[in-house]
DNA sequence: CGCGGAAGCGGAGCAGTGCTCAGCTTATTC
DNA sequence: GAATAAGCTGAGCACTGCTCCGCTTCCGCG
């Protein structure tokens, strides 16, 4: 929400009026925004969002940072609340959730996950390694199947996640986290369930 | 691989040459490859190529016709050979494997299936029917879980196929249609098991 | 063979994109 | 108030998809 160190004021403002209009820009049109339009918007020079925001991944981590400390945040709270399984199923369904917030985001985490350089890269491994631990603690627990890690999840995860943010296939998404992700985690599932 | 009714013979020729031309370069630069680049390539003017293919999905419809055809055709082949449920998982696997082809082809297709106007609907449309008709065999058989459709096979598929094409997440491609095709094809798991 | 018309072709042009950078403005400090 | 460093602007470049009109070429017919 703010900048490292000492900034000018008006170049603060700029940056928080920048990300303000930007939320709502990414919002509408989705990870792959015009950034003439939201510098336009903004009533900004387009130089001076390349300064705030050297690369659109920037913006995006700028955009995104609360809600992946809180997707963190999320996954310690459930493992102290829900039994293993359930709270890795819960999170994993929080976060399918969470990336209809912006179009396109889906595709940039998984490009960034692998990509150091990114701005997003840090938050990335971040929530591969919180949901790293529920799966772990469901696996110990019994609870979740064996030969899976941080990345099968984060995969798991992203695949969904794209899925809903497609138009042919966004009204049957719940649907389709019951066909893909449940029997994909359960450990135990029973027998013919038809969902 | 040629054109209905009557045609000039250069006219045809370019026709051949451009679709030969973009399968390269396709094959290269994914499902949005400059369409510039496909005409100046095969030496034609950029014209010639939006006269032939009115648009990008026309283009790419003809380069995988006979793709689309031989997978549907390979459905009633493994549907005649194999045992339901290992009829539809090979078929399955063999989907997500074609789409390795061309990169951003899924996503192509997943917009193509609900948009009647696309060049791409028909083949989707009759891809998507192909692989119905495996799954309700394997669920009859009591091989495949109920409460699915030809629609959530599609999403299933496709689902997978893009986390293949994701450069992050390729190298796990085998690993990850265990992980999320197999429980959610088999109605009869086996308890505990780690693949 | 030559000719006319229709089909096909080419690429300049338009509006949009991401991104850079030279020159100007302004906030801040002394 | 002046000096200076930080910040701002938007024209400009190279690219994109797509259109359209003037030109070329092919092909059937006489």
């Amino acid at each position: 929400m703010c900048q490292a160190g000492w900034v000018r004021a008006d170049a603060r403002k700029n940056y928080d009026h920048l990300l303000e209009v930007a939320r709502g820009i990414v919002a509408e049109h989705g990870a792959d925004a015009s950034l003439r339009d939201i510098a336009r918007t903004a009533g900004v020079g387009l130089g001076t969002l390349y300064r705030h925001f050297p690369t659109r991944e920037a913006l995006l981590e700028a955009l995104l940072r609360s809600s992946f400390a809180a997707l963190t945040a999320r996954a310690v709270d459930l493992a102290g609340t829900l039994p293993p399984g359930e709270a890795l199923l819960s999170w994993t369904r929080e976060c399918t959730r969470f990336t209809t917030t912006y179009h396109g985001v889906t595709q940039v985490m998984v490009a960034a996950i692998e990509e150091p350089d990114s701005a997003l890269h840090a938050s990335c491994v971040e929530l591969r390694a919180a949901g790293a631990r529920l799966l772990r603690r469901a696996q110990e627990a019994g609870d979740a199947r064996d030969g899976m890690d941080g990345t099968d999840l984060f995969a798991l995860i992203a695949g969904l996640a794209w899925l809903g943010d497609q138009a042919a296939l966004a009204d049957r998404a719940e649907h389709l986290f019951e066909v893909i992700a449940v029997p994909a985690l359960r450990a135990r599932p029973v027998v013919g369930e038809t969902v």
